[in-house]
DNA sequence: AAGCTTCCCAACCGCTCTACG
DNA sequence: GCGTAGAGCGGTTGGGAAGCT
């Protein structure tokens, strides 16, 4: 993509685990020049690796503003939240956790939350069970907690249909970031605004130690509360003050609050 | 202590998307 | 409009560490 390869023809690359030498070499390149076309970084920070090793050398392991160690509490439950409605979706998942790579959250995930959500669902199902044999009651509030488990499921089916069909969408991590782009006029529904500008290339150089900060904190905190319905609600609440705010009039010759639109398709996309 | 199993994580692979000529 | 190459993403694998018998 006007990256001219230096050299092709020759692809003797090295694989395996990185060495601290070849850390050094690929950090101190881009540290100086910036990454630019990877598949010249390896060429010219003289590293005998293909490009695409050296991109995730960087992004996983290299970048600054990397947190290591331990998943919190709260980046668990962002993790599990987001992942209900995203599906797979690592890459999204991780603008929601600062100094998180999507590897470092699927790897978490495959090793550590899918089986404690696989837990919690069986549980759930026993629950259900009882449930079911005692009165009206417990019967409704049941079926509560079963909407609330399927709508989960539906804001995910909903996801996957919507990118597999042909329909404009509109995924909730893009959703959070029209907060950003529409400040002026935006909700706070999720108590998001803390200045986290996802869309920044200098926002992971920056971070240090997110902890620290609100969004770190109050976003985490905000997503692990809200419920499946909440989600829900606040997405018609979101729709209802875009029309508000002439958000929706900006879109030429679409009036989608007389249509019979839905909030997963039509609204948001055409942003 | 040795052998075996399980877990974790870094890295690779293959695919899709996108930009460019 | 088409072909090509780079970037990015999600799935998978391999090897070392940790735990267990």
């Amino acid at each position: 993509m006007g990256c001219q390869p230096l050299e092709k023809g020759k692809p003797k690359h090295k694989k395996g685990l990185w060495s601290p030498e070849e850390d050094n070499k690929l950090r101190n390149y881009i540290l100086k020049q910036g990454h630019g076309c990877w598949s010249s970084v390896p060429i010219k920070a003289g590293l005998q690796r293909s490009g695409k090793s050296c991109r995730l050398r960087w992004i996983n392991y290299l970048r600054p503003g990397l947190k290591r160690g331990k998943f919190t509490k709260q980046e668990e439950e962002t993790i599990l939240t987001l992942h209900h409605m995203l599906g797979n979706k690592w890459s999204q998942i991780s603008q929601h956790l600062p100094g998180r790579t999507d590897n470092e959250i699927k790897n978490y995930w495959h090793s550590y939350l899918k089986k404690k959500e696989a837990k919690a669902k069986e549980m759930d199902s026993h629950n259900q069970i009882k449930y079911a044999s005692s009165s009206s009651d417990t019967m409704e509030s049941s079926n509560s907690l079963k909407n609330l488990a399927t709508q989960g499921t539906q804001s995910c089916n909903f996801t996957k249909e919507a990118s597999q069909s042909s329909l404009p969408k509109l995924l909730f991590a893009e959703w959070l970031s029209l907060d950003q782009v529409n400040s002026a006029n935006s909700v706070d529904s999720f108590g998001l605004r803390n200045g986290f500008d996802q869309n920044s290339t200098l926002q992971e150089a920056a971070i240090h130690d997110m902890s620290d900060i609100p969004f770190g904190g109050g976003y985490h905190r905000c997503l692990a509360n809200i419920s499946a319905p909440e989600i829900l609600n606040s997405e018609l609440k979101y729709a209802n003050q875009m029309a508000e705010n002439g958000f929706i009039h900006c879109v030429p010759g679409v009036d989608l609050m007389s249509s019979n639109f839905s909030m997963s398709n039509d609204a948001i996309m055409y942003i």
